[in-house]
DNA sequence: AATGTAATGTTATAATATAACATTTATTGC
DNA sequence: GCAATAAATGTTATATTATAACATTACATT
């Protein structure tokens, strides 16, 4: 479980192709490529296209929104909302629960973070250029939260639901274990 | 999500095949078959399958575990734990919030009931005769939650863990939309 | 600039969960 | 059976996560 201490971690993986054309149809996540968080170089991309596509949705990017995204994007692990006013108060901008979970609102909407039920964390989207479905492999022990996409995953979920004609609206997998640093860790 | 409130629900549905041996290797929950919450005239059968799995195992199934078990047994929905709590004053025993989420951790660790993080609910096992993983059905307008049983998911999310070395302790797959009856209710 | 709407601020509180320690109940070894 | 031990439950307080309700500010349109 997550600390509700301060992380301003350092910014060790990196965001494949971070640089894709907005709203556009192809992706590079189409079937066996993890994504993960945005190395720190990039969230000013990551919050540029953020920018770009609330422009194209009439969807104001206020600073308040832009501030907590970039909290987001710049935190190592998945940041509880508590945290993430933490880290807010030191950055100058003390403010409310209600303030932050607004934001977070309007960000898991546009599909640039992602809620995980399984810790009450939110992580940016590893690629928020579409909205879909994914997997997080959630490292209990370092807190590392990696983002898969793999759609054979949601077919077989959706296929499943159809047989007793349930409507999917969102489909959540969380995987609880340990990531590979971690497992290797233990071995020694 | 769930009301705060007392829920008695009239027991709908059918559990499939609860007299199965104890602790056994087979299962008729191969593949296609829904598994739903037990009537009321079983819920007797299964708090005695998991009196019998207790002594098997030495551990204790003390009258407020089969007081917790029973009640979220006998709720046609999931129930939170305050939810719980309030039957339980309503049934003569009432009791702090630590000794419910005891019992609920207990009858977690054996199997005999289900954690759902989406809307922190609990909720009994279609099957505790088998520790294995199972995915959620939550319709979001009644509540009803199916519990489905399907090898293949999560065999492809093993494989998808493995290809990045995550070893997978625990994962939830919980999937919130309308049930059959609610969707139909909409289109009326 | 006046008006309406969206966003944010503010205060209070609801809902979920656990820590810490006291007491009771069961189990074990004698 | 009985003391010693361990396990379970009771009890009090509090931590953590999240939202309701209403006030204020900022923005957008005319």
């Amino acid at each position: 479980m997550l600390s509700h201490g301060v992380i301003y971690a350092p910014m060790s993986n990196l965001i494949k192709n971070q640089r894709q054309k907005i709203d556009g149809d192809s992706c590079c996540h189409t079937g066996d490529i993890s994504c993960e968080r945005p190395s720190h170089q990039q969230v000013e991309d990551f919050l540029m296209q953020a920018d770009a596509l609330c422009s194209k949705r009439k969807q104001r990017f206020t600073d308040l929104r832009k501030q907590v995204l970039s909290l987001v994007c710049r935190s190592e692990q998945p940041l509880g909302a508590y945290a993430l006013l933490d880290l807010m108060k030191d950055s100058g901008r003390s403010a409310a629960p209600p303030t932050v979970y607004r934001a977070l609102d309007f960000l898991q909407e546009q599909g640039f973070v992602h809620r995980l039920a399984s810790n009450n964390t939110y992580l940016a989207c590893a690629h928020p250029q579409h909205q879909h479905e994914a997997v997080f492999l959630v490292c209990k022990q370092c807190g590392i939260t990696q983002e898969l996409h793999t759609d054979g995953i949601y077919k077989a979920v959706e296929s499943r639901a159809k047989k007793v004609s349930f409507k999917v609206e969102h489909a959540s997998v969380e995987v609880v274990g340990l990531c590979a640093l971690c497992h290797k860790d233990k071995l020694k």
